[in-house]
DNA sequence: AGAATTCCAAGTAACATACTAGGAATTAAT
DNA sequence: ATTAATTCCTAGTATGTTACTTGGAATTCT
């Protein structure tokens, strides 16, 4: 039940753009450094990111990438599910399945994973990069006031 | 974010054994039968749960398993963990986690994981075997419903 | 004694993950 | 114009995990 990398890396990168959103491209170089994780494996987790409207970028020389909206109008939801497809704990409670599983009316433990998808889904979808943006900003001046109190 | 066929041949096993409790033992035979599934591999997931105390066995002929506890007393919660491990989104946030994240208190992704782990536990801490009984009644009648009126 | 079962330890094919490698295309700065 | 910095694209690959299979020993009822 662990999310791949794509999930893990791709988040943070994105809350790396949001953090720099409105001061131009950020390049992919600086993101990777900034995380410690391969330039190249990032930068296909980026042109995924991209290709589905998340992320516009700027090619060539002081080039990179931006978010394509605003931090407020990006949930965690519309990233992972860029990055890993539906999330749902079982293929047979994912929306567009159609692997045709018979006894999905009559399933019980089905029901169960309805559940699970959907508490998971309501958590997503309820965050957005704002949302973290100001969450990091608290976990910050907390650590402040542990440090001069 | 998929559960492996682990939790959920299992968790359908134990299900069985709800249906049936109080029987006496029932056979790994005809739970694989009644699931369509590899008796060997199922036989491997319910040692697990053997293991874990949810099941016990009789072993010789008109052996078998059932439930160590009423079904009341067992949650999905407790079936998924002994089959999956802790039930999260990223390593950084099990619980028993050593691999010491060093900056787990600043991060701000890792507070996402959270929040999706423990609305995921939340659920499936919540239902029991007992409740799935109740609701795979329920939905036989409303099936019932559909034909006869 | 024999049949029916659980218990146990290994092996394995197929697939997915998490990358790496190499280079073409584009653009800013000089 | 050239160069350096960057994105874009395609393909390959090592490693690990999953979902089993195989084979047989041990136990118990009939």
């Amino acid at each position: 039940m662990k999310l791949s990398t794509k999930g893990r890396y791709g988040l943070k990168a994105m809350f790396e753009l949001a953090l720099h959103h409105g001061e131009g491209p950020i390049s992919l170089k600086s993101i990777a450094e900034s995380q410690n994780v391969s330039e190249h494996y990032l930068e296909q987790l980026i042109a995924t990111l991209r290709r589905s409207g998340l992320v516009k970028s700027t090619r060539g020389a002081q080039g990179g990438y931006m978010l394509a909206s605003e931090p407020k109008d990006i949930t965690v939801g519309h990233i992972l599910r860029a990055l890993e497809g539906d999330i749902a704990p079982s293929q047979c409670v994912v929306d567009d399945d159609n692997s045709n599983c018979e006894m999905e009316e009559l399933c019980v433990t089905r029901t169960v994973w309805v559940k699970i998808r959907d508490s998971i889904n309501e958590v997503i979808d309820s965050i957005t990069l704002e949302d973290m943006i100001k969450d990091s900003e608290n976990m910050n001046s907390d650590k402040g006031n542990m440090y001069y109190i």
